[in-house]
Order: structure tokens, then C-alpha cells, then sequence
DNA sequence: TTAATTGTAATGTTTTTTATTACAATTAAA
DNA sequence: TTTAATTGTAATAAAAAACATTACAATTAA
């Protein structure tokens, strides 16, 4: 992959992880990254959609963390994303008639499951309130 | 990255590995991935560069291996597509004004070089014969 | 009742990636 | 010597992906 969404979430949280008490609306944390805040907000369906954070619509609502930072994990946010293939993409329409064409797809999948799984599992012992506490 | 650039050049890899002894054009090569041929050829420049690779203008020229394909490591074939920030790209322009604006830029880089590094060091332990003998 | 906010759709713009065309230079072989 | 095949390279075009913008209904608090 090669957009921002990681990047993006990690922001949004560690906003949020700073603030665990207060709704903070998009238009504060757009500001915060600079970007628009209708990506924000698309983001944060995500985020709200697997339960880390929950929002408050109308005057004064926002989005504030669902649990505490410490049991948020990095690879969490990464599945959120839908990161996967951090390798890379693969060339779909490789000749069938080849002997490396026709099944490279295989093991290019193969080994982009287990480098995915490896920073899972990197990601994994990472905790938001770990990022948060370097700053 | 949301390129091909790491399949295409370790598909060009794992043909030429295949037939270590034949010099391989890129007519041929492109016909196997189903790309471009200038693609390969422009992906080729790469890898000769990097001396993974020879290649031979005029009739009958082409590319082939420059050393066995079990001291060729996938990790070298990561470097030279010159992928980095695995995790994705980060917000650049975040807002110089606020605590974590300020500062989550140097906190992601460090996250995103460990991890570019652990998967560094994994394909570090994988051959391209490893990788041709899954086949 | 008003103001602020999310959720969402629709559309537009920019950036990245890939493809295509063209051709000079080189090389092997007829 | 001539021909054919090939790399190396530039220039341009097309396609795909990512991000931005505008708009507004629905909701909520004050």
C-alpha cells in the first residue's frame, strides 16, 4: 500500500489517547494532521467500526477512545486499514503458460502472507500508549 | 508501496535462475510477467545496476544471472525497488502548532524503519533458489 | 430555535503507476 | 557487408489510486 491511512489512524488515536476524557470533533484533529476533515471523519467509521473509539453526533460531539490506550495495539490499527501485500502488488495476468507465470501468484501470496504476519506480530507488542509515551 | 516493482523483479529473477546458462530477452521475459517490455527492460537496468545481473545488446543478447541464485537474497531484490515505509506514507504538512502534529512525523519514521528492517532481515534469509525451489 | 457536529454521497483534482511508441546503438549471424 | 534482433533510453499517453472538496440531511446540546 502507499496512501496515508496508517499514518492517519495512528494520528487520529494518539489524539485521542492524549484526551481520553474530551469528544474531539473532525474539524479539530483534520487541523491537527492537515487534511480534509471529511477524511477524518471516513476514517474514524472505521476506527468506531472495530470498536476502538466511539462518536457523538450533533453539537459538541466528536470521537474519544473506547479503551484505554494500553490495550490498543499497533496491529489492530494496521487490520483496520486493510493493510496487507506490504510488499508490494502482484502482476495479475501472468501467462498461464508459463512454468513461472502460471505460479508465481502462488508463492508471491505465500510470502507476502508471512512478511503481513511478521509485522502483525511486531505490531502486536506495540500499544498505543507505548507510541504515546515517546512523545 | 502499491507498486509491482518487487514482483516484477523477482519474476524476472526467478526466470532467469531457471535457466542460469540462456540469455533471456526482454520480449521474453515481458511475455511471462504479461507487461510491457520496456517495463522489464527499465526494471532490468536496476538489477544490473545492483550486479545481481549482466545483459547483452544486439541479436541474441538479453539477461542472465550473475551469480547462483542461492547467493541472490530477497532481501537485495528489496532494496534495490528501493522499497521503504512499508507501513505506508506519512501525513507530511501536520500542523507544526500542536503536540502531536509536531512530533508524530519522527516518532512513525522510527516505527516505520524497525519495521523496514525486521522485513529486511526475514528476507535476508531467503534465497532466490529457495524461493525458484518452491516451484 | 440555533449552532455545531457526524455521516454520507457525489464529484473533482492530483499523484502515482503502468503502458506505449519510437528510435539510436549494438551485436550476431547470414 | 547486410540484415535482423536486441538493449537502452526518452518522450508521451493512459489508467489507476489516492486525496480533496462541496453539499446537505440527520442529530444533538444548549
Amino acid at each position: 500500500m502507499n496512501n496515508t491511512r496508517f499514518a492517519t489512524s495512528v494520528h487520529i488515536l494518539t489524539l485521542l489517547a492524549l484526551k481520553p476524557e474530551e469528544w474531539l470533533s473532525s474539524e479539530f484533529i483534520a487541523g491537527s494532521i492537515n487534511i480534509n476533515p471529511v477524511i477524518v471523519r471516513k476514517e474514524i467509521i472505521f476506527l468506531s467500526g472495530a470498536g476502538l473509539i466511539q462518536t457523538k453526533k450533533g453539537k459538541d460531539g466528536g470521537a474519544k477512545l473506547n479503551r484505554p490506550a494500553s490495550l490498543i495495539y499497533l496491529s489492530e490499527i494496521l487490520e483496520i486499514v486493510h493493510y496487507s501485500d506490504m510488499l508490494g502488488r502482484k502482476n495479475l495476468n501472468t501467462n498461464p503458460q508459463c512454468f513461472i507465470g502460471s505460479q508465481i501468484n502462488e508463492r508471491l501470496d505465500s510470502l507476502f502472507k508471512r512478511t503481513d504476519l511478521l509485522i502483525k506480530e511486531s505490531l502486536g507488542k506495540q500499544s498505543l500508549a507505548d507510541f504515546l509515551n515517546q512523545f
